[in-house]
This record gives C-alpha cells, structure tokens and sequence, in this order.
DNA sequence: ACTAGTTAGAGCGGTCTCTG
DNA sequence: CAGAGACCGCTCTAACTAGT
C-alpha cells in the first residue's frame, strides 16, 4: 500500500530503527494485517505505540517480538497458548534474544542509525537522563498519551535527519 | 467446545488535488 | 497560501469459518 502517513518517510526510506506501521510489519513478516492486531489481543508483550485515530507504529523491539511470536507459531508449530506461556516464563527479550531494553523513553530511541553522525548537531540531545523514574507513577493512559507524543517527536526527528542528509548530498 | 484466524462494515484521520 | 472535497489507509467490533 502507499502509507500516507508516513509518507516521504517511507520513499526516503528507513532506517532499521524507524518506526514501521501495520502495513510495512505485515509486509516484512508476511503475515496479514488482521493477524498482527489479532496478535495483539492474544500477546499483552505487543504493545505498539498509538498516534492519534489510534494507528500503531511498531518499534523495532516489537517487530522483532513479532518476528518470533510468528515463527514460534508457524515454523515451531506452538499455538498461541504455547507461546503466551513462553513469553510469561521467560520473559520478552529472552525470546527475541536482545539484550537491550525496549526503547520505552527518548534516550533510548534516539541513539540508532543518525547518531552517529548527526545526532550530536540535532535538537533531541538533551533527553532527561531517567525519565523512566519520572513516569513511574503515571497511569497507563498518561504513558501511553507521552509514547505516541515521543512516536510523532521521533517520527519528526527521523525526516529532518534524513532531509538535512538529501541536502547535504545535494 | 475450543482455537486460530477471516470477513464485513461503519467510521476516523491523513494526504493529495483542485479551486479561488 | 488556504479551504474543500475526494481518496485511501487504518481502526474497531462482531460474526463467521475451518480444523482439532
């Protein structure tokens, strides 16, 4: 499909730490749309983040989740029981196998792909150093309204990078 | 009956194009 | 440039199907 919302975002093409719509993660894991929401009414670990209307943006943590959740399912023949006691026994990153935490806040989602070019000339530097103490005694709503914020920042970030570099080049 | 999807339909939101 | 409208992608929900 044309996603328009992300736009020239997509032709410019992503890096491996953009954040992917339903369309582009139904695409790269050949699995349908429908599936990966049905998904994420099975596997409470899916948790993408929302913008505004709702529409989700998968991060690159939870396409990797995805990733195994489907080949625990259609290459290892699991059923979804199977793999939703696998995830509470051993936990998300065993599974996917990433030693690093789920880029719940700014700092950890910035880092990738810009930065180590840009990252040090671009406006998003100055993340808090713990967030995730300030957000601890937020509501699940609150956190979820700071993510899809930190969604639309991040998005932005990623095309005024991409565009300084097409002008860079130019 | 249960599991794992699949389909359909109404409505929302973003983008694009046209017009003034 | 701004507004209007069309178009398209996406959402959610509920009902349905096929296999075990």
């Amino acid at each position: 499909m044309t996603d328009s919302t992300a736009g020239p975002r997509a032709a410019a093409g992503k890096s491996e730490a953009a954040f992917r719509t339903i369309s582009e993660v139904a695409e790269e894991l050949d699995v349908p749309q429908h599936v990966l929401r049905f998904w994420e009414t099975k596997f409470t670990q899916i948790r993408p983040m929302k913008r505004g209307g709702g529409r989700r943006y998968y991060r690159p943590e939870d396409v990797a989740l995805l990733q195994r959740i489907r080949a625990l399912l259609y290459d290892d023949g699991l059923t979804i029981k199977g793999v939703q006691k696998l995830l509470r026994e051993k936990g998300v990153k065993a599974l996917v196998g990433d030693p690093q935490p789920l880029p719940a806040t700014l700092a950890e989602v910035e880092a990738p792909a810009v930065a180590d070019d840009r990252a040090p000339t671009l406006p998003f530097d100055a993340a808090p150093a713990a967030p995730d103490a300030a957000v601890a005694g937020l509501s699940a709503r609150q956190r979820q309204e700071i993510e899809t914020a930190l969604a639309e920042l991040i998005a932005l970030r990623d095309d005024l990078a991409a565009e300084l570099r097409r002008q860079e080049a130019a």
